[in-house]
RNA sequence: CCGGCAGGCUAUCUUAUCGCUCCUGUUUAUUUCGGGGGAGGAAAGUCCGGACACCAAAGAGCAGUAUAGCGGGUAACGCCCGUCCGUUGAAAGACGAGGACAAGUGCAGCAGAAAGAAUGUACAGGUAAGGCUGUAGUGAAAUCAGGUAAACUCUAUACGGUGCAACGCCAUGUAUACCAGUGUUUGAGGGUUGCUCGCCCGAUGCUGGAGGGUAGGCGGUUAGAAUUGUCGGGUAACCGGCAAUCCAGAUAAAUGAUAAGACCAGACAGAAUCCGGCUUAUCGGCCUGCUUUUUUU
């Protein structure tokens, strides 16, 4: 199982970031909110992902690295199961709205399952 | 010994698995595999000082800001060291915007007749006359070259501006299109530091309308006023010689997660061009030196 999230994995254009923010659809499972477009396929990357905690509710910077790399984590664990459902290319962009810090195995287990909602929310809108 | 004071060091650790990032070797290869590096003492605040880069004058004057015993250190400083003086403490020590009020202006509670402007009580002396003189009285201070400059101010010294989103290169797109106005050495308009002057650019220009289009990559970017050791100079800050070492380099932004174990249990906190300081935050642990009022020996 290949578990591993090298760079071209990772959202960096500005365009499409932008594009997401401004026409992207979401989901969310509490704390996590995942606002994503599909976008057009290239080079065996299915989904590019970025992750995101507002400054607004953590100032310090050391807790916002430590969101970010936790919420990465748990992406990197649960992105197998979603990659062998997929179809279509994805941009991701995960947003942290909680205001305390995570647990790991929390954020697990709601990463999962936002995932899993992803999934049923994209293929019953393929289906209309 | 307890207590007190000063200074320095350190900043959970170990193993395994799964990942991230840079360098390097292998390789046709950006893949694979091997080897190695991967946040801090404050990385923070952005408060000072520099390096570096640009501004075709980066020039002059004014304004402004900062500093303030004396001497030294430094690339430089508003930092550091030494020392004198003052305040404070029993001491070790700590603290100090510590030049000038004999240029001008301003300010001064209570007390007091009166506080910088004139007056005036008692006693004594004195005169042509008069607070003219002395003493008493209030006060820190009563005409004394008064006090006060973290009051304006003056003096001395220093300071050009903007910051790596600087700046250079490559790639991509394009329009010397169209309309109106304005202007060509008698100069439209623009650049140049807060202002003024000066200086510079300037005709396929400038302003407006309408319309079109880019915002990707590389360098700068980490070998340096570097670190460690050692010897020498200096009271010290610091300086010099020699030897060894290479010690983060991301760019929607790398150093994380899981499991197990140890320690009476982990604070403040995340590099973004780079250094030297200052300031602020901080659970603890360790080391060195100094002091002896009281108490005990």
């Amino acid at each position: 199982m290949d578990q591993r999230f090298p760079r071209e994995e990772k959202l960096k254009s500005n365009l499409l970031i932008e594009q997401l923010f401004s026409e992207g659809s979401s989901v969310s499972k509490y704390p996590l909110k995942l606002i994503y477009v599909k976008t057009e396929p290239e080079d065996d990357v299915k989904v590019k992902a970025g992750f995101s905690v507002p400054k607004r509710k953590f100032k310090k910077a050391v807790q916002r690295n430590q969101i970010k790399r936790l919420i990465r984590e748990a992406y990197r664990l649960n992105k197998s199961n979603l990659f062998n459902n997929l179809s279509t290319s994805y941009a991701f962009m995960f947003l942290y709205l909680g205001k305390e810090e995570p647990d790991f195995s929390e954020l697990n287990t709601t990463m999962e399952r936002l995932l899993t909602r992803f999934l049923k929310q994209t293929q019953t809108d393929e289906n209309i």
